[in-house]
DNA sequence: TCCTCTACCTTACGTTGTACGACTTACAAC
DNA sequence: GTTGTAAGTCGTACAACGTAAGGTAGAGGA
């Protein structure tokens, strides 16, 4: 009983900013998914709910799904605003796609995605749940493609590049897990590391000794991402001047 | 009414078969596991519930937590035993891991990674929404830290290959979504997408058109992954006989 | 005044993972 | 032969999820 009347005034707090928010703002589609991209980045993917988006939005759960179908669609629309989001970061300086410049390009416009991705970590787990892709999905997909076709290459060798590319064309790759965190390995796991796998264990214990430079931790993403990406791109140059 | 009798004649049916079941083969970890990844190839990742599970193997849902403490652990096991199977699989002809030969070893175990994982589709799905990497898996990497090192890699190299590699070092990559589904995509289709995509329009109208050998579709995932993997593979060669 | 459309809400359902406690069976000790 | 102990299984119940079905308040035109 005194739950109930707990949750009265609880409600009628709410209701009156629900309100409020409600007339001062109508639901529209754009908000209601710019407040899931905001409750993403803030609560995680799993936290992204319908319930709680509502409550985010002031307004009660059902009434999203006058403005969207259903959460599939939302999820759809939020991988969207992320790549909407990537090509208004390029818009600043992207203009140079000029003939033999295409590494730089592709690569600028690469490391562009990236950033984006990493104020959206969900972004990358989402994205490879939906089917098919959307728009603006491919309108990155498509300057991709024409910035390799300005470098010359081949409409099949664009093709096999973009497979080669994977989900790194979209400023992100497949992780190695929790191990490779940025927190040095401590010495006792390494120990027990050593019986079951010898030979990882001493990669690490030689690799996260030696960069006294880097403060980012031992194993620095940003590093490693430009190497497998250079990596790819040099091939592709290659394979191309190959015929 | 009618329908509790329906209930009761199914319960006594499925009684029956529970308990024998039961009773001819107790309820182990391992079991549970071995029906968990056999759910899932059928019934597909989300059709992996703990009720559903339960029922496979006639038996009551909370009776696995007696053998598994969440569904988390369930995963976690579905995905070791796939690594498992790996390295089964591999048990046949994997002894030349002699130096030199260390390319072809280890595009020989990554392919056979990838048969397996082809038989699990929802492995790699659930692979990375893993935190922590299990043995199984810990074992693979150390397995390809070990062929690396093997062809006198420095360990700072293998490092960064790992994650040039990410991914398809466990015989996947990140597919590109439906529009690669290897059926051809249809003219009206190409047509809309020639206003808003005219460059990634174009690439699909010349690459679906000239393979006529392959029945498998316009888009051979698996020359596809092996194109990319050659191309990683071969940059790393390169960047290993440079220093 | 009445109708209609838009935008939002109320209630309720089925499904999910799982906490809690009771039950059954097997076996050892007295 | 009874009792205690442990392992293994089950019944019941709950909170949280997405969402179907239908209701309602208010604006605007007839």
């Amino acid at each position: 009983m005194s739950s109930t009347a707990e949750q009265r005034a609880e409600q009628r707090a709410q209701q009156r900013d629900e309100q409020r928010a409600a007339r001062r703002t109508p639901l529209t589609r754009d908000r209601v998914l710019g407040a899931a991209v905001e409750l993403a980045d803030t609560a995680g993917i799993d936290g992204l709910t319908i319930r709680r988006l509502a409550l985010d939005l002031g307004v009660e759960p059902m009434s999203l799904y006058y403005h969207v179908p259903n959460k599939e669609a939302i999820l759809d629309g939020i991988v969207d605003l992320v790549f909407r989001e990537i090509e208004e970061a390029l818009d600043g300086f992207a203009v140079a796609e000029t003939d033999a410049a295409w590494k730089a390009t592709l690569r600028t416009r690469i490391l562009t995605a990236r950033d984006v991705m990493l104020r959206h970590p969900w972004a990358p787990g989402v994205m490879d749940t939906r089917a098919e892709l959307g728009l603006a999905n491919a309108r990155h997909v498509d300057a991709v493609v024409g910035i390799l076709r300005s470098g010359g290459l081949s409409f099949d060798l664009i093709h096999h590049s973009l497979h080669a590319l994977g989900s790194r064309m979209y400023g992100f790759s497949q992780e190695l897990g929790a191990a490779d965190d940025g927190t040095a390995p401590d010495p006792d796991m390494l120990a027990q590391m050593s019986e079951n796998v010898p030979h990882l264990a001493a990669m690490l214990s030689v690799v996260a000794h030696d960069d006294p430079e880097t403060t980012l931790g031992w194993c620095d993403d940003r590093y490693e991402f430009e190497f497998g990406l250079d990596l790819i791109l040099d091939g592709i140059e290659r394979r191309a001047r190959e015929g």
